[in-house]
DNA sequence: GTGCCGCGCGTAATCGTTTACATCGCGAGC
DNA sequence: GCTCGCGATGTAAACGATTACGCGCGGCAC
């Protein structure tokens, strides 16, 4: 592959010259700035980035730290941050499935010097600590991250709001023995969201019990089983607020095979408004989270750490959310069949 | 950021030592390999990942160029990409949403010096050349190209015969007016799946009729278009071919909203067999792709050319498929219900 | 005692750029 | 005619690592 110095040479001028040709630096002729691009051309030469970033230090690449791609919702997680970090020319260096904070920090060290800043959704609670100390000097932006992270930026989801908003949303339809199913519990969405039930529940005078309290992992297998659960409770609930779509879809699911009608017999709710829930049968009524913008926002607060605006205090943006209402819950729909397709 | 030579005055040793302690490379004593440890992690010290890059012209990371990262099809073959590359202590470098070919040229320059290897998806017919002219001397592998690329190494899909065996299973059941509703024309898997669809019809008896093919554009947008045309044929279908998972969903859905059970008065079978098939009402029959092997296959003929094995001819891998029965085309289900679930 | 071997380590070149600083030539101002 | 200023270009020192090569030294064989 041909370097600066070859071009250089064949064009009779110095490597300082096509750096300058290359960078828009100015002070260089037309004619010799002609003379580079047609040498560099038919070498097919291109600045080598690593050697760029060696000595400029900057990489204009974006680390990205996840636990997992599986499944709708880091998809558009990460989709998001794709978007966003393509609008301002940057790359992605991506690293998933981190079972446990050893292999984050492992993660974490090989990107020393190679990115520009980090994005992270660690689900783990010691994760943080980790992180501090084992990170480059990069700027790092925490996103839906556990409480009390005030170290650093961070971007979350108003877990708790939303989950009222639906389960406010049921009560008002009349229904007052509503159940939920909760992500695992150390999750802090599955918190968040299993508080904000409560606190509905509390202020609008659903029935307060135990047994309503179902709980799940946020897979659709065990949506499946908790959905059986239900469909065998008696008295039966009238309403589930699952805390995820994929677990909403499983408890429809496990719904349908046992004669339960969905929303007649039960209504259902659900939490992410992954592309998928629209598809369901019926469509499902769930708390739309801008994906897409957790990224974008992740991406901006990055690159205004960097531009040196505004540095010193970690932001903590929260994200907040909408209720969508579609046909499982059995309320009349707010959204139109066809509309908000995603292609 | 400390740097090899902080480590190697205050351990009172050569850089060439610390060196050679961080790269396993012998020779070094047992003393002087922990005092120089113990130095590094008071300075917190990891070799920096572009400077090393830059002496051994190797990066430890993959690129991966993609169309697209929305939907399950792409989610599921960046995953399994991400997955085959950790295996392998690999990084990714992921950039995507690439429209035109001018925009792919540019980021494959961007790349250069990055990247030990690249993963490209280009559903564009002219990129192959296009991508010869402008990339590093990095390997390529292409996934999923159309014909007759004879200078890469390839990844495909047996889409030809995938078609062939779901419209064969549809003709079985006793299906003889079998409409399809295809891809974007110039869509390579479109055109193959078609093909199939067609050797099948007229190997088996099926009806061959041009209002029979309906085009798509493999949304789920014009799946429910199409699905609303088929409900309204006269005589109508008693079995659809979608040429993808998100147009078969589309179909059911349309259908189900005129009034047209599915799969008494119409059998529908899908292709890719992406994660929320099996969720569907009623679940889809459609063909199983390996989207996850395709990843894996991509990187490690990737490896297997770095490691100068096997290196001259390029392979051409293709990924046979599988038909999957499920309850949507109304023959006996060969899959459990709680099988398989994918968390 | 001498020569040789090999371990442990240091010196310095190198990777491909960017960029501060030096240099050179040339027209303008006096 | 001499200096000054400035635009265009070159020289060389970084950036942070790896690694070929060389060197000192202790032990062993003769």
């Amino acid at each position: 592959m041909a370097t600066i110095k070859d071009v250089a040479r064949d064009a009779g001028v110095s490597v300082a010259t096509v750096s300058r040709v290359f960078n828009d630096s100015g002070l260089v002729s037309e004619d010799t700035r002609r003379t580079v691009l047609d040498v560099a051309a038919k070498l097919n030469y291109w600045p080598n980035g690593v050697a760029r970033s060696l000595i400029t230090s900057r990489t204009h690449a974006l680390g990205v730290l996840l636990p997992d791609l599986a499944g709708e919702f880091f998809s558009e997680v990460i989709r998001g941050i794709d978007l966003a970090a393509r609008a301002r020319g940057l790359h992605l260096l991506v690293s998933s499935s981190h079972a446990d904070t050893r292999e984050l920090v492992s993660a974490l060290r090989s990107l020393r010097g190679r990115i520009d800043g980090l994005i992270v959704m660690a689900p783990d609670v010691d994760a943080p600590s980790a992180i501090r100390a084992s990170a480059g000097d990069f700027p790092i932006v925490l996103v839906d991250p556990g409480y009390g992270v005030e170290e650093f930026d961070t971007v979350s989801i108003a877990n708790h709001e939303g989950a009222q908003a639906v389960v406010r949303h049921l009560l008002s339809l009349g229904h007052r023995r509503v159940a939920t199913v909760t992500g695992p519990l150390s999750n802090i969405d599955a918190e968040q969201r299993l508080a904000g039930y409560h606190a509905a529940m509390r202020a609008a005078g659903g029935e307060i019990a135990s047994d309503l309290v179902i709980h799940g992992d946020f897979s659709e297998a065990s949506g499946r089983a908790a959905g059986a659960a239900i469909a065998a409770m008696q008295p039966r609930p009238t309403a589930v607020f699952a805390a995820n779509d994929y677990m909403a879809a499983g408890v429809m699911a496990a719904l349908g095979e046992a004669g339960v009608r969905v929303p007649q017999d039960v209504a259902v709710a659900g939490f992410d408004d992954i592309p998928i829930a629209r598809y369901l049968t019926p469509p499902l009524t769930t708390v739309h989270v801008g994906l897409l913008e957790l990224g974008e926002r992740a991406v901006s607060r990055l690159v205004e750490i960097q531009s040196g605006r505004d540095s010193a205090v970690p932001q903590h943006d929260v994200l907040s959310t909408t209720l969508v209402v579609r046909r499982s819950c059995g309320a009349p729909s707010g959204e139109p069949l066809m509309g908000k397709a995603r292609s």
